[in-house]
DNA sequence: TTTGACCCCGTACTATGGTACGGAGTATAT
DNA sequence: ATATACTCCGTACCATAGTACGGGGTCAAA
């Protein structure tokens, strides 16, 4: 098996070499033994990588990735708070989806105004459109 | 009914002032007219404050609300641009939701993990936990 | 042994989305 | 008429999340 180099987890995480040194400046990242004078990686490094890369997409911080993945990994986390933290996320997550819903469906109507002509598309103004996402503003 | 003036706006629409100012820049609220030297605002600047607000929470940047916003505004746009452009906003935002969902079934994977005991907590290391997430990945 | 590709490290620069600051004018209440 | 609160404008600063750069060391093949 060969050695895992930098440039060879950046590779296999599709990162550029300078986002996992920044990575590993931010602790997200462990800073690996060198065995000589260069360090060397493992498979779970550039899977870790990957997983800071998927939640970043979903609208993670790099501080919420760092927490999310501290979550069962220090000791010191009872297993009611790892319990309760991820509860939070989850809460966190089901109402990001319920807005997306909200969103999509205010698309939608869009999409199917366009289906009728110029016209009506015309009289569909922002706030008609998007006014599920405005719902109990009272402004 | 009271002028709105841009310390009132920025309190409806829960921002501050300088963010008022600085969409102005951007271009996602128009520059409104001077009645006399102050700017006079409407509550339709307020809605469209909200809804910046709200889309960005959902994870659209500053640019791609600007895009939404100008979906049915912009009169260039034909009706099949607006539709087309509507569509691929509503397939990131399934994408978005797929994603969301994976992640809230990890976490709720994890929680139930919890309910065990520590020790089965302990065991479930972060990336087995979030191995939804990583699925479709050959690294 | 030298050339090219890679590593190390620190520092600086970028874009995004604001936030703060400072000097000047205006509006209003006492 | 004067305090104070608000407006205007430009510019500077901040955090986040990288990205680039430059000077040096190392390694492996020609």
């Amino acid at each position: 098996m060969e050695k895992i180099t930098i440039s060879k987890l950046a590779q296999l995480a599709s990162v550029g070499v300078e986002t996992v040194r920044f990575y590993q400046r931010k602790e997200l990242l462990r800073e690996p033994k060198k065995t000589d004078v260069y360090r060397t990686y493992n498979e779970e490094d550039a899977q870790r990588i990957i997983f800071i890369k998927r939640a970043q997409d979903l609208g993670f911080t790099l501080s919420e990735v760092k927490e999310l993945l501290e979550l069962n990994t220090k000791p010191r986390n009872t297993c009611a708070a790892v319990k309760d933290k991820t509860e939070n996320k989850i809460k966190e997550i089901n109402e990001k989806i319920a807005d997306l819903q909200r969103m999509k469906e205010s698309l939608e109507k869009l999409s199917f105004a366009c289906d009728s002509g110029i016209d009506s598309v015309k009289q569909y103004k922002v706030q008609d459109c998007f006014s599920p996402l405005m719902e109990g503003c009272k402004c």
